[in-house]
DNA sequence: ATTCTGTTTTAGATCGTTCTAAATAAGGGA
DNA sequence: TCCCTTATTTAGAACGATCTAAAACAGAAT
């Protein structure tokens, strides 16, 4: 038994209005008398009128809604950042849309369908692995407001990130202060943006400082993944004394690999991760890592997307957060 | 520049054909002749005509879209239960509104207002801490399906959730075998039913088992909170040989707690933790864990408030799912 | 009283869909 | 050929808001 819901029209006849004046009231227009909109709010309340927001936007084309789209919800790393995106969104009395591509593209393509057949005003997309680079620009074609975060394809547009490049100088130039010199580092097999620019920032950070590079291995994104992986490192030519790795997923994963080889993390080996999530505190040793603020970065890219929706032909902007290190017990002084 | 958007009208135009016609093609109507169908779908495509659901839901009174609220988008176990939700709705062609109360009732309410103004067709609701035992009766008067999950209020509606009392029943079982004899419980201060029934869990296992209660002490639901307690813990009349915690969360916050304090957790003193989240496995030593397979029951709200939505007069129904003792380092065989 | 301001209010069309009820087409059988 | 049945299509009124353009109402000045 579904209920009929308080209309406009209702609260006017109450109020002895017509149906233009309750909405004026509804948007808070300064067109109407004091003593009718106090009339009028005081009769809403009673009614319990709730406006229709969906109706509202079949008029106005604004449906205060925007959708979000994220690779992983597992990952700490994607909810604390759509937590801080939700978090502006529900200030600015907005509502999230919210879909899990799983880093597939082709489920991506029916997510953004199904936003654009909910009449979303604008989405906030962190693309799938595979992402054909034209997508951003396809979005465009549709008049649909866009903002990448974390990861990015096609020319660049709005984006909400991280500085990942200084974020692995970071992690490097502390590991060669603690006295380590050959360095690995564990990537992963999905090719994004955020892999690229890790690992550029690691090819730069080694010519800066001058250290031995002792290889990139590659796991899966998972924590047995990167267990796995640990003997691979351990069997480099040269034997690395430290290794940096793509996120702390990985070097969590990697650091319970090692121990399983015999060789334990902190003390016969440094492994960095990258991100802070809240498992590095609880990791043993304790994880060295950079952290990279994901909710701010989600505040971001709520931001980013508040700009655009008030001012369509704005010029893109970049808004890309600082890395901080933490230092932990997972990067020893050696001796 | 906004898009104008493709309507059934263009497509019925260039079909040569009528509007209405063009609607039961799209809602797969088989009123409608094949020879037809075919002409107007081939159109549809070429001019990619996205159905408003919106302006769909204003006539038929079906938005295919639910809310989703979690009193906390960090803690991974939310984020899984989210992460089942998700999958199913998006199985299902309907999109999730979710929004964070942050375990604030105040929010949560707000929150349930948008959600109304946007025409949710059901919520899923995981209650915030302080929530008036009313709410769920207020929300059926609105006439809007919901389904709770993970906590409870009110009289016994559509629930999904997990069944602690067996959870710690499983837990404590475990630790007599294991040879402990001297149990406290890690609770939280935060009042929410998930509490009352782990308690009253914990209690009732003791009696079974005659094992000893060495005590009760409350944390906040935080690492930090749980690291702080150890103290207390220790510091209790009878000092425990193990410890049974409210969440993972907090026995990891507790063993580095102990840990801080000179007392070695899965050597000195057993921990075992509820919800075997991931970070079980990366803590050290590996805890020890009763799992509880949070997308499951995200899988299982979404299932109960799919049936209500099918049948608004269906009797109500609890889904709970069993629990699985994942046994780890934490809980050592004593001596 | 009339005209002129400026402030408030409102009728009626509109957004893109679905619903209802009725119209039209297409086959058969007489 | 004409009527009856069944299959297909359609006109026009919803749904609940907002917009536009114009109407009604003040009060002041003539």
């Amino acid at each position: 038994m579904r209920q009929k819901r308080v209309t406009l029209e209702e609260i006017a006849q109450a109020a002895g209005v017509s149906r233009a004046t309750v909405s004026l009231v509804v948007r808070k227009s300064p067109l109407v008398a004091d003593h009718t909109r106090e009339r009028v709010e005081r009769i809403m309340a009673e009614m319990d009128y709730v406006r229709d927001i969906g109706a509202a936007r079949l008029r106005n084309n604004s449906s205060r809604t925007v959708g979000v789209i994220v690779p992983n919800l597992v990952n700490s790393f994607f909810t604390e950042f759509l937590s801080g995106v939700e978090d502006v969104m529900a200030q600015d009395d907005r509502v999230v849309l919210l879909a899990n591509s799983r880093d597939d593209p082709w489920r991506q393509d029916a997510i953004l369908q199904r936003f654009r057949g909910h009449g979303v005003d604008g989405v906030i997309l962190c693309p799938a692995v595979g992402t054909e680079p034209q997508l951003s620009v396809r979005i465009a074609g549709w008049g649909m407001p866009l903002v990448q975060a974390l990861r990015e394809v096609g020319p660049p547009l709005d984006f909400a990130g991280a500085d990942y490049v200084a974020a692995v100088g970071l992690a490097v130039r502390h590991l060669v202060e603690q006295g380590f010199s050959r360095l690995a580092f564990l990537s992963v097999t999905a090719r994004t943006s955020a892999r690229e620019e890790r690992l550029s920032g690691f090819a730069r950070a080694l010519a800066e400082t001058g250290i031995t590079n002792a290889g990139v291995v590659e796991a899966d994104l998972t924590w047995e993944g990167a267990a796995q992986s640990a003997a691979q490192i351990l069997a480099l030519g040269t034997r690395p004394d430290a290794v940096l790795c793509f996120n702390d997923v990985l070097a969590a994963g990697l650091m319970a690999g090692l121990r399983r080889a015999g060789c334990e993390p902190g003390r016969d080996i440094a492994v960095v991760g990258l991100d802070d999530l809240p498992l590095a505190e609880l990791t043993h040793p304790a994880l060295t890592s950079v952290a990279m603020d994901a909710p701010r970065i989600g505040r971001n890219a709520a931001g980013l997307l508040a700009r655009r929706l008030a001012d369509p032909a704005a010029v893109p902007q970049r808004d890309i957060v600082a890395p901080r290190l933490v230092v932990r017990d997972s990067s020893f002084q050696k001796v």
